[in-house]
DNA sequence: GAAAAGCAAGAGCACTGCTCTCGTTTCTGG
DNA sequence: CCAGAAACGAGAGCAGTGCTCTTGCTTTTC
């Protein structure tokens, strides 16, 4: 992986696979993940079905493969959104991640659907996917570590987290340390809030309920902001 | 629909088509949407894979069957959970709900896959879902309009309601009077995040960062009620 | 009792993921 | 430089899918 093709048929095997990742995209973007047919992929690109698995063992590999483009899409325009604003400015970064996430969503639809919605079939996203997966909320918790790196604390809440709560996010605190507990319950329970919204939209569920899609996740956003004690 | 069947044929049928209908949730049950395969179904039936097309026109049309029955599923589950809760008591009232859904969504995996995660191919569902798949919403609400009608005021927010959240869900106002605008963002806010965390949880985003998903589901919801100023 | 409607079954179409074989091309080591 | 090995593209084929159409049979209805 590390070394560049030397030879021509090394290079001509990295362009192949990338164009048939590039046609199972556009594939994705129009019919959805579970629709989306090798043959298809193969047809359009002008080759046998066949010679398609020699590039992609499996119909699941190339879904694979989509499922760690797309996280890392989809991480990187929450990133961008979040380096688009200063450090300080912590409630606007928080609504420019989340507003990056659901515009994201919004312009890729099949895309968020395989992201987030049911997993494919049997398959177990593979070790490959978390890496990418993880962009997102790890962003996320890095607000969070900048906010209280700032000394600036939350409202205080009338219920008391259970030892087993506190002690069940410890292992992101190995990898994002200097989150209080409350903070990170409210960083986690912002993620599910950001997600849920996003899917409640898009899905469909919202459709005879809400009128103005904009506008109500807009309310919903400044409201986990106020919980997060955002400034 | 509403006179009986008179006729053996059409007892028969009625007959038939729960039996199809109870195979297919039994193949949804094991295999999940997508996969579930008419043929297969018929197979178990022991009839040609054609007869079923009698009784189901397509194989979204029996989907969609699948579908409302697992929307009153799920919300008779949510709706005996709160019916098992004093009617003053409402954070015990939110938390058996939350928990009521989380605890079928964990036992119907691919059930709730179906309503929840991704839909199905090219399918809008159609009118007839939506009222079932209104009920566990409306029952949230039904509480909140209980805790408003009990005069219980919330913690006054930071962040000001804009014009347009504000008009944005006039139609459930219509439906469920009696919510104040604030709670009402907050009581869909709440659904979102409900949403959020029993996808995030059953759909293996939380894999890798939460150890105890118990606890973590209660601190969040117990979160919940607090931002709502459930006593 | 005859006509009409409902029904089950089978064949068939077009499609899918995937495997195997068969020539061909390209790379590599002596 | 050239033979063996590895990689490759194409095609046929298998088992499966949703769905349609035709063919007989049964039940209902007039």
């Amino acid at each position: 992986m590390a070394d560049q093709p030397s030879t021509a048929r090394a290079l001509n095997r990295k362009e192949l696979t990338r164009a048939i990742l590039e046609q199972g995209r556009a594939q994705l973007a129009a019919v959805g993940p579970g629709e989306l047919s090798l043959r298809a992929v193969a047809r359009d690109l002008g080759m046998a079905s066949s010679a398609v698995y020699r590039y992609f063992p499996s119909r699941d590999h190339l879904i694979t493969a989509l499922l760690i483009e797309c996280y890392d899409e989809s991480g990187a325009a929450v990133e961008a959104a979040d380096d688009g604003v200063p450090k300080q400015r912590y409630r606007k970064r928080w609504l420019a991640m989340s507003g990056a996430l659901r515009a994201w969503a919004k312009q890729n639809f099949f895309e968020y659907a395989l992201l987030y919605g049911s997993p494919v079939p049997g398959y177990a996203a593979p070790q490959d996917t978390i890496g990418p997966a993880q962009r997102v909320p790890f962003r996320l918790l890095g607000l969070m570590a900048d906010v209280e790196a700032a000394g600036i604390t939350m409202a205080p809440h009338q219920s008391r987290l259970s030892r087993a709560a506190r002690s069940s996010f410890a292992p992101i605190g190995e990898i994002v340390p200097g989150i209080g507990d409350e903070r990170m319950v409210g960083a986690l329970t912002a993620w599910a809030t950001l997600l849920g919204a996003i899917t409640l939209e898009l899905f469909g569920h919202l459709e005879q309920g809400v009128l103005d899609h904009d506008a109500h996740f807009s309310a919903m956003m400044d409201r986990i902001a106020d919980d997060l004690g955002l400034p």
